[in-house]
RNA sequence: AGGGGUAUGGUGUAAUGGUAACACGUGGGUCUCCAAAACCUUUGUUCUGGGUUCGAGUCCUAGUGCCCCUG
């Protein structure tokens, strides 16, 4: 069944640092478009320069949505996402508008794409919480392998011992249901719109300087700033969003635990792996259109896969 | 210039004369409500030339590079 223009969304991805923004906000001005963000943590208010947020000036003028949308001591979820993120895209639609989704987060997207299957069993914090102190015990990883192993021996054949945080989802889901994790049913097979993807990419070694070069820059406007107002604003070091990379590595540094050097080295070495498994993620992902961002033509072809729908070839291979 | 020390993957280190190892990095991957998270996995090394020895990263020797001391 084709689908309608008005249900098709553009997505634009690619790693940290491969220009997405200012490529994004270039399209959106030229075709009157709105972005969507589509990046697990522009959503949180306050936490601008380490999650590389764009700001209003430089959204000159065009929409975004999904953006401070959460505080940072919130807890967010990918399931939380694809709900407000298809309300901002009906909404867009609605007015008339085509909606570009920008953004990094693989999982989000295949969320949008593949709905959840698990779609009605939310996180319930006292399971967790509880096995969560199971996996910290001498031999707990192992102990709630076993479990999962009795409970549903398909997941527990599939997930690694040291896993827990899946074992541990797995195991929730069949308390809460009991139904194995493995067979619960699936609520929603199809996505509520058709996603047309293009990813931004470069060299790697190429990608990784403008990783370093990027974090020069968050230091310099302030990065450690902007940590340490969260902190002593009450934001627990524990807070899911301040296990952001850029944040959670300049908390020993605030604290004065650790020095600038140890921690530009290792933000820059989070961020270039968080780069490389962002490429892993969309090398999965399929029908996707890749451009290479720093080729003179990167702007025209985006250009025509948004005018012409290049790299829609959700029938399969392209002709 | 003289004396001493040192040389092992990309980096830091380990190896009673007996299969060269570990960490980090690098590369690849997984992912169905924490995902910028969590987890899995690969790769690659004895400075060069001689010598001793059944066998040399290890001992001897020369060269080369680096470090320290003296002048």
């Amino acid at each position: 069944m084709e689908k309608k223009d008005q249900e098709i969304c553009w997505v634009l991805t690619g790693p940290t640092a491969s220009g997405k923004t200012a490529l994004s906000i270039r399209l959106a001005k030229a075709h009157d478009c709105e972005v969507v963000c589509m990046d697990s943590m522009q959503i949180y208010r306050r936490m601008n320069i380490g999650t590389a947020k764009p700001m209003p000036e430089e959204m000159e003028g065009v929409p975004h949505h999904m953006i401070d949308v959460a505080d940072p001591d919130e807890s967010f979820s990918v399931a939380r996402y694809q709900e407000m993120a298809e309300e901002c895209i009906a909404d867009i639609h609605a007015r008339g508008k085509r909606a570009l989704l920008v953004g990094g987060t693989g999982f989000y997207l295949r969320a949008l794409r593949q709905p959840m299957a698990m779609g009605d069993v939310s996180a319930d914090e006292r399971i967790r919480a509880e096995l969560e102190a199971i996996a910290i015990e001498e031999g707990g990883k192992q102990r709630l392998h076993d479990m999962l192993e009795v409970a549903d021996p398909v997941t527990a054949a599939r997930l690694h011992v040291n896993d827990s945080r899946r074992v541990i989802r797995a195991l929730e889901v069949c308390r809460l249901t009991g139904v194995p994790f493995s067979q619960q049913p699936q609520l929603q097979t199809e996505s509520r719109y058709q996603y047309c993807v293009a990813t931004l990419t470069m060299d790697r070694s190429l990608l990784y300087q403008r990783v370093e070069k990027r974090i020069d820059v968050m230091f310099a406007q302030g990065l450690a700033d902007e940590v340490r107002g969260l902190l002593d604003s009450g934001v627990s070091a524990d807070a899911q969003a301040m296990k952001a990379i850029g944040y959670k590595e300049l908390v020993p540094f605030v604290r004065g635990e650790a020095t600038f050097e140890e921690t530009d080295y290792l933000l820059k070495l989070n961020t270039r792996h968080y780069a490389k498994r962002q490429l892993t993620w969309m090398r999965r992902e399929p029908d996707v259109l890749w451009v290479n961002a720093l080729a003179p033509d990167a702007y025209d072809r985006l250009e025509n896969w948004y005018v012409n729908g290049v790299g829609d070839v959700s029938k399969g291979e392209e002709a």
